[in-house]
Formats: C-alpha cells, sequence, structure tokens
DNA sequence: AAGTGGTCTAGACCACCAT
DNA sequence: TGGTGGTCTAGACCACTTA
C-alpha cells in the first residue's frame, strides 16, 4: 500500500478500493464494533499510507451501502440495526396512506430442524455439513392488527446459542440481536415478490378469510461478500397496508 | 459562482450541488438532448468557473440517479430510456427461475377522458385546468405469454399531439418516446404493491381464471424536481413469474 | 479550543477511446 | 496522438460537535 501518485503498481484494482477492502475486513474481524467510532479520517490516511481523499472515497462507498454512517463533527460510526434503519432500510411496508410504523413483532413459534435442500443451496450451506434450521415464525403488528406473517430460515452454525428465550428478550430489532449477539451484520436485502391466496392456518393469524389475495415476499438477507445469512417468507394481508419500492434515495 | 476556497459565499449550498442544479436545468432546459454528449469535464469546470473536482462531485451525483452516464475516454453522456435501462432500472419483473427478460409490448387501447379528482391530485394537475387523460392498455407479454396488464395514465397537456399511431409505431420503450418525442425525462418512479384478484376481464387477457390471484403495481413516474409525469397501474400473473426488489446495487 | 467530517482547489499521472 | 474520464495527492479552509 505504500503507493504514491506516478508509483502505482496497480495490480488491478484501484487504491480506494483496496482501503474500503481492508476496511471491510477490519469490520468483519471485529475490530469496529456496531456504533463504535472508527479512527478519524486522518488516522486511518496514516495507518494505509494513502492520502485522505483515498480514505474518504473508500468511505462514501461505505456509506452509501449504509454499512458506515459519518456524523459531521463527531466521526464515522458502524451503523447500527436500530429500529430506525428497520423502517428505512428493511421494512417495507407502509399504510396504504402512506404512512410508515415501526411493527410489533410477536413470535410464535421458534424451532429446530433439519435443512431442506433448496433451503442449504440458497444459504450456500453444504448439504453434507449436517446444518440444521433454526425456524421462527412471527407475527407483525401494526396498530394493534396483524398484518405480516413471517417464516425466518438461519443456518444454527452462524448463530450457536441462539435460543427462543434470547430470540423473544432481545431488546432491539432482529438484525440487532444478529449483529450485536453474533457478530453478523446485514447489509444487504434481496427480495422476490408475488401474489398467492390465504390458506386457513395464514387467514386466521391474519385476520382475514381463506382465499383471501396475499403478498408473498421471499427474502435473502446478506453478510458482507454476499455471504446469505437468513432466509425469510412474508405474506402480508394488503388490504390496509402496501409494500413500497421506492428505489433508493426517497427526497430528490 | 466566482467562489474560491476562504471565499465561500455559501448563502446555504456547497457549490458541487450549485454546479449540480446548473447541470439539471441544463438537461431540463434541453440544452443536452437524449444520448448527447455533455461538455467535458474541463469545460465545465471553465464554464461554471470551479474546480474539476467540483464538476466531478456534481455529476458523481447524477450519475448515481441514472441521470448521467460517463465512459471513460469518450465522455458524460444524458442517459437514454432503451431497452437496456428499462430492464435494469424500470422492469422488475423476472422469471421465477430469475432469468429477465425484455416484455414484449401490445397496445389494447389508447383513449382521452377527463382525469379523475384523484387522478389530477396524484400528477399534481390543478382541478381548474381541465387536463383531460391520455389512457393507454398494453399487455406485457413474456415468452409469448401474457405476464403483465397495464394502464397508464398521463396528462395530456404534458404530451401535445400525442396519439395512438404514434404510440404505437414507437421503435423502443415507452419512456424513450417520453424522452425524445416530449421532452420529458422520466428519472424516478416510486410504487407500492398490494395483492388482488383476478376480475374477470383481466384474468382473461393474463390468462388466468377469475379470482386468481395478482400482484398489483401502483406506479409514479417522476421527472426532475419530483414533478409527476405518469400513473401506472399493473396487474402482473406471478405464476412464473416474481417483481424483484434488489434495492440498488445489484452485483456487491 | 480541539477534533471530526465536509468542501474546494490545483496539479500530476493513469486508463481508455477515437483517429 | 490527443482528448476524455478515473485516481491520487496535498493543503487550505468551513461546519459542526464536544468539552
Amino acid at each position: 500500500m505504500a503507493q504514491t501518485a506516478g508509483n502505482i503498481v496497480h495490480s488491478f484494482s484501484p487504491l480506494y478500493l483496496e482501503v474500503k477492502r481492508l476496511i471491510t475486513e477490519s469490520l468483519i474481524g471485529g475490530e469496529w464494533k456496531a456504533a463504535a467510532a472508527l479512527p478519524s479520517e486522518t488516522r486511518l490516511s496514516q495507518r494505509f499510507k494513502v492520502s485522505i481523499g483515498t480514505v474518504r472515497k473508500a468511505i462514501d462507498e461505505l456509506v452509501a451501502e449504509h454499512i458506515l454512517v459519518r456524523q459531521q463533527g463527531r466521526g464515522t460510526f458502524v451503523a447500527t440495526h436500530d429500529r430506525r434503519r428497520l423502517l428505512f432500510n428493511f421494512f417495507h411496508i407502509v399504510g396504504t396512506d402512506g404512512v410508515k410504523n415501526y411493527p410489533a413483532v410477536e413470535t410464535l413459534s421458534f424451532r429446530r430442524s433439519a435443512l431442506t435442500a433448496a433451503e442449504a443451496a440458497k444459504l450456500h450451506v453444504s448439504a453434507k455439513d449436517n446444518t440444521r434450521a433454526l425456524r421462527i415464525r412471527n407475527v407483525l403488528s401494526l396498530e394493534d392488527r396483524p398484518v405480516v406473517l413471517d417464516d425466518i430460515v438461519i443456518g444454527e452454525h452462524m448463530f450457536p446459542g441462539l435460543s427462543a428465550d434470547i430470540f423473544r428478550k432481545r431488546d432491539n430489532t432482529i438484525y440487532q440481536l444478529y449483529q450485536t449477539g453474533y457478530g453478523i451484520n446485514v447489509v444487504r436485502t434481496a427480495e422476490r415478490l408475488s401474489a398467492t391466496l390465504a390458506d386457513a392456518e395464514s387467514a386466521k393469524i391474519l385476520g382475514t378469510k381463506t382465499g383471501a389475495p396475499l403478498l408473498q415476499i421471499n427474502r435473502i438477507a446478506y453478510t458482507y461478500h454476499s455471504v446469505p445469512v437468513e432466509l425469510r417468507k412474508s405474506l402480508v394481508n394488503t388490504q390496509e397496508h402496501e409494500y413500497f419500492s421506492d428505489l433508493d434515495r426517497p427526497a430528490r
């Protein structure tokens, strides 16, 4: 990394991406935990032996990806999965009137069982690892009415010791628990949506009728390097709520 | 704009945002048409009497918003609404297997009628303007099978002279027609999704049964300064296709 | 007052494209 | 070869937060 202008080794990639990679690796390694301040840009530029502008460009990208948060005058921090971030980045349900609210989560069940072959493939778990699945079913309510039925599947190996008790007693978001309890930072999700009909069970839970139309969301949540962490199937009663997709940058 | 470091007037906003604003106004004014090259960054920096870095920062944002496209060694261009961009930025339907294809569009009807009060409000049209609506119904097919039923509503005043003939005979995307034919550049959309049931008419068009679950997408398309341009209601048969929402940056 | 991020400048050089 | 965008540096100064 001891490169100056006119002396770029350039095996392949620009310096700032290399710096970004190093910062990312430190994040993965746990050098800076959730909500912690990174060293100042000046210090980072000394550490990596690059100019401050190069550090800024690396951090720019991590901020754009919502992995880091800058606060002028205070510092640069590891983004946390608090309620605010959930609402802005990971929870895409709003009232038909456009109002966004934080959902109340009730855990209906917490079970362990085998991963199916399809699940193992999506979670990049080798079938011969015999990894088991944690299966968590939650109901999300808005204004005291059930709106979303979530079925979460995570690999047991990534969350050693996670129990129903720990899960229920967390005092923040689920991804916050992943982040602070297991060092797993969800940085991106991919979702596929379709329309389906409520079966008897989901209809009952969501307070609607069998055969009512439901929005189905299949989500894969990823941590750094696009490593899959969680599968989640959501069934949404869209009678009074909708899924919004404003493709980033809400206010321009 | 004759500001140098240490002599910033700073009524309120940073220089690069002012430059961005000026570039945007030139885009709105039609100084650079679709696919046209902007002046080089050097020339722009001379024109605005700022450093090249400041111009770059302004353009950075416009590129992030997909309004401009940079090509190293060639120049910076006004992004066009070609099929490629449609597929990556505005068409969110993929096969259940994840395959993305460009849809074939068939126009079922092209009508003129009054705007409803709700539509006028969403299009920021004053009720007393008596603006009429163009209502266009399209079926989008993938692999020769109908998948999406689109109902488009646009204000007649923004598209003077647009006829069914012109609409049908365009040889590119619909937003391309807006852009090159009427100088209206769609730069952003907001979508709200819900699940619904097919009525007899939509079921027939989409080749499914009455009462089948359909994904409904209500879109508002905006041009610069968040001015609404188009309302679009899409009904999607999600038997073999899905809506994807990968929140920007697909590959990280 | 000291420290942090944010803006702006100026200049050198690299990577890529068209001719 | 000349022009374009892309990277990197160095330094000055502004805006904001904390103490």
